[in-house]
RNA sequence: GCGGAUGUAGCUCAAUGGUGGAGCGCCGCACUGUGGAUGCGGUGGUUGCGGGUUCGAGCCCCGUCGUCCGCCCCA
């Protein structure tokens, strides 16, 4: 280990166990995506700083990005979200889209923040969002996608829920409590920190806010009111959508989930694990009206979410719901090299059966057999072929099904049939 | 950026301040036309790195880097 270089701080390598996963996340992304006619996008990886300072919070920008000199001196952020790019594709083409937008995305994003559980450097992200559509049910139908996601991956509800509230709501409760309009965006702050908070500290920032100890009491009270969204007609319909979606049991109202992006302007919902070990939240988003006109298009209203990677990969290996047997090979069959003298003989054989569409490793060189089938077995093949002097001067070859040991000497123009049968998992010899 | 732990073989972990080990893995052999099992043998390390204390440091001290757990922030 002593001369190898060190990767950069906070990525991962993926072996291809680990990129198998990848691919798979990427893969029901995908699937629960298309299946509500979502189509896939992709913006840029490299940004101007600039695009992240217009609309950004302060500490992702300044704090958390990787941002470089380019070679003409032009500062390049790795982007750290996608949302920016996305308000700018569409506010460059707003005149030829056809609205309501609904597309999604999967790729790598980069923050600068110190890795640990469940957050790294380099990570990825599922996007998906619905543009030009303001009602409740857009918001709803995005909860819905994401608990699709979830049911997609094996997750129940008993696992898994999407906790969900309106800013709108809130706001105009804060504001019946005698918050002022400067007061409310910091009482958000202070409702989205109160499990992060013990009691008396909380309670200490709320007066630190100038709330009166009347208005706190208010306060949590509101906080703990389960029943509050009957009073927004937006939830009202909001609910009545996911119930005729058919997802309720995934979503529940809590009153406390606000979010601590500023730019959310009404129905919030983030996807958390129920399991005690996973305590970030598994996706996050919300309802955003004001951020295409403040990139400069016209008004348009939009809701969506992001999902990292990292989280839900944790929760999906802790409550076995990643697929098995990802690491094998590509290749259920293994063409063994006898000797010297067969050796391309082997390799035609090989090709020959490539040519009917199936994927046929080779050993490379020749080995003992005993070592070229201990060989398939660790690469997870399920077939061996064995093309010795005996076969090869009748135009045969053997062929051992490893799974269940049988062996058949067929003649080779009769080979894809029986690879065919073996891998389908018929056991015939 | 702040606080706290931790770092020994490919992996999981042992070793009172006194010659660094085990299990698993990997390779080989038993088995010169056949895998998983078993047995035997072998490969394996500048104890993250750099200083310091000491007759002597994997162990104690300082620094540094990585990892992990919190905070901040958030996917």
């Amino acid at each position: 280990m002593k001369n190898i270089i060190p990767s950069v701080k906070g990525t991962r390598d993926f072996y291809p166990r680990e990129m198998s996963i990848r691919t798979w996340l990427y893969g029901k992304a995908r699937q629960v995506s298309e299946s509500y006619g979502y189509q896939e996008y992709e913006g840029p990886l490299l940004e101007t700083i600039e695009l992240y300072a217009a609309k950004s919070g302060e500490e992702l920008v300044k704090e958390q990005s990787f941002v470089f000199p380019d070679r003409s001196d032009n500062l390049i952020t790795l982007r750290p979200e996608l949302t920016p790019s996305l308000m700018r594709m569409v506010a460059q083409r707003q005149g030829q889209l056809h609205f309501p937008l609904r597309w999604w995305s999967y790729g790598p994003f980069w923050r600068y923040e110190r890795p640990q559980k469940g957050r790294s450097r380099e990570f990825f992200q599922w996007n998906i969002d619905l543009i030009g559509e303001a009602s409740p049910e857009a918001d709803a139908e995005m909860v819905a996608v994401m608990a699709s996601f979830y049911k997609a991956t094996g997750l129940p509800p008993e696992e898994v829920r999407i906790l969900v509230n309106n800013r709108r709501l809130m706001d105009g409760e804060l504001n019946t409590l005698g918050l002022t309009p400067e007061q409310r965006p910091q009482a958000f702050r202070l409702i989205d920190r109160r499990d992060k908070l013990s009691p008396e500290k909380w309670r200490d920032y709320a007066l630190d806010l100038d709330l009166s100890p009347g208005q706190f009491d208010q306060l949590v009270a509101l906080l703990e009111n389960r029943e509050l969204w009957k009073q927004s007609d937006e939830m009202v319909n909001f609910f009545r959508a996911i119930d005729a979606l058919g997802v309720s049991d995934y979503v529940q109202y809590d009153p406390q989930i606000v979010r601590g992006l500023d730019y959310y302007t009404g129905t919030v919902y983030e996807g958390r694990a129920l399991t005690p070990n996973i305590k970030r939240a598994l996706a996050g988003g919300g309802r955003y009206d004001n951020l295409l006109a403040d990139v400069g298009g016209a008004p348009l209203p939009g809701t969506g979410y992001a999902m990292g990677d990292v989280v839900i990969t944790l929760l999906l290996e802790e409550t076995g719901n990643l697929p098995q047997e990802l690491d094998i090979s590509p290749a259920p069959v293994l063409v063994t090299i006898f000797d010297e003298n067969l050796l391309l003989a082997s390799y035609r054989l090989a090709a020959d059966l490539r040519r009917t569409g199936l994927n046929i490793a080779c050993y490379p060189v020749p080995a003992k057999l005993g070592k070229q089938f201990k060989y398939a077995d660790r690469i997870g093949a399920r077939a061996a072929l064995v093309l010795g002097p005996d076969e090869n001067a009748q135009d045969q070859v053997t062929i051992k099904n490893l799974i269940n040991r049988d062996q058949a000497l067929v003649p080779q123009n009769e080979a894809p049939q029986l690879i065919s049968k073996i891998l389908a998992g018929e056991e015939s010899s």
